[in-house]
DNA sequence: CATGTATTAAGTCAAGTGATTGACTTAGAC
DNA sequence: GTCTAAGTCAATCACTTGACTTAATACATG
């Protein structure tokens, strides 16, 4: 007779705290993208993470903004990585294309890597666009060094175009990136077509774009 | 003595529903802008607007969604209005960025007109946003004949795009216009320096990218 | 003038929310 | 084997929410 069903394998208490903590996120996440951050409650996602009580959350993350932040951090470092080891390979720093490339590709290789079905773009979608939520996704965005890497190799190659302008066009690049991905995302859900067959053509899509976009010239007034 | 104190105008009974119906409709934008459609409820909207009572909303839209609608409706129209008007001056029918112009003006235009502060925008990017709220929207602007005139003028002028390219810069040029509006809205909000000085500058701005992105050469493979 | 009706006010209700609490289980330390 | 603390669970708290009911107000119509 086994003493107990757990026997089986041998989660210790930090491993079963851990597995929780990812059901939670994954739970989080899912529910997130599916009806809107805002639309969730705590005690829907401790159920749907299979969670007894509704104490989980809470307990595990503290408030929703907490949480938020969490599904944020598990991403951002998993593309962070990507982005760093692209960067640390970039050929020619005066290559407009490289840079905008590497700040493209390592999310959207990350979003191929979870495999379908993925949450995290629409989830990033709606968190930038709340005004309560947005300074946790700008914050967690700001500590990335890979990211300003890339933000002084562009103005390097881009040294022509006047300050503001470049700021401007940076903010283009952000906002076309995370809602362009999760419009994407969308489209994969809801079984619509996409323009792109695979997240590997999306990028290129994209990039492309954002070069015509940051070469473009500049109407000096009007 | 004064029978009441309403005598020193003549309301009538419709005109007294229609401007609370209007008193709701700003004060709901407004702290929709400010504080996330979602996290508002009707009651808060109900009070902001100076009704005593809390169901002023249900009673005069129903259900958030419609009042939702009912702010898009109020600011597409004024919208549309401006873009009829575009889209008959347009001079060359082959120059791209007479269309894009017709494409980004009319909102810039109408937030200008409304004058500082303006929530449009915020309230917009928000909805589009939001997987529930977003079909509405969706709705509320298909049905705008403008706006396929310009997407036929533009698919004539890039008539050597692949049609899905052209399908996905379309969407590009629609986030980047949706996006960038409330960004800028989000900046005069909080007093954080913007790249332009004002709207009519950051149409510029973003017709200058737009076009750009939209002749941008397209990578044919990998 | 009288009656009906649209609008606003005020109060109530069940359902659902985040947070707190204390009891229970169990893995690891001694 | 006992003890401790992490992790889970169930119950409860005060509060907010949308929906509903009822009453008061004031305009419109005959």
């Amino acid at each position: 007779m086994v003493m107990m069903n757990k026997v089986d394998d041998n989660p210790s208490r930090a491993e079963r705290a851990h597995a929780t903590r990812e059901l939670i996120l994954t739970a989080a996440e899912r529910l997130f993208a599916e009806h809107g951050v805002l639309a969730v409650s705590n005690r829907q996602v401790s159920e749907a993470a299979g969670q007894g009580n509704n104490t989980a959350v809470g307990y595990h993350f503290g408030t929703k903004a907490d949480l938020v932040r969490a599904i944020a951090r598990k991403h951002l470092a998993q593309i962070e990585e990507i982005r760093q080891r692209m960067v640390a390979d970039i050929g020619d720093p005066a290559d407009v294309r490289a840079w905008i490339t590497c700040l493209v590709r390592p999310v959207t290789e990350h979003l191929a890597e979870v495999g379908s079905p993925t949450w995290f773009a629409r989830f990033g979608a709606q968190v930038m666009t709340d005004p309560t939520l947005r300074p946790i996704l700008v914050e967690e965005t700001q500590s990335s060094p890979s990211l300003v890497r890339i933000l002084s190799g562009l103005n390097a190659c881009l040294s022509d175009l006047p300050d503001d302008v470049r700021a401007e066009r940076y903010d283009m690049a952000r906002q076309l990136l995370v809602h362009m991905i999760a419009e994407r995302e969308r489209a994969l859900a809801d079984n619509t077509p996409t323009p792109r067959a695979s997240w590997h053509d999306a990028a290129t899509g994209l990039v492309d774009a954002l070069v015509g976009l940051w070469l473009a010239p500049v109407t000096n007034d009007s």
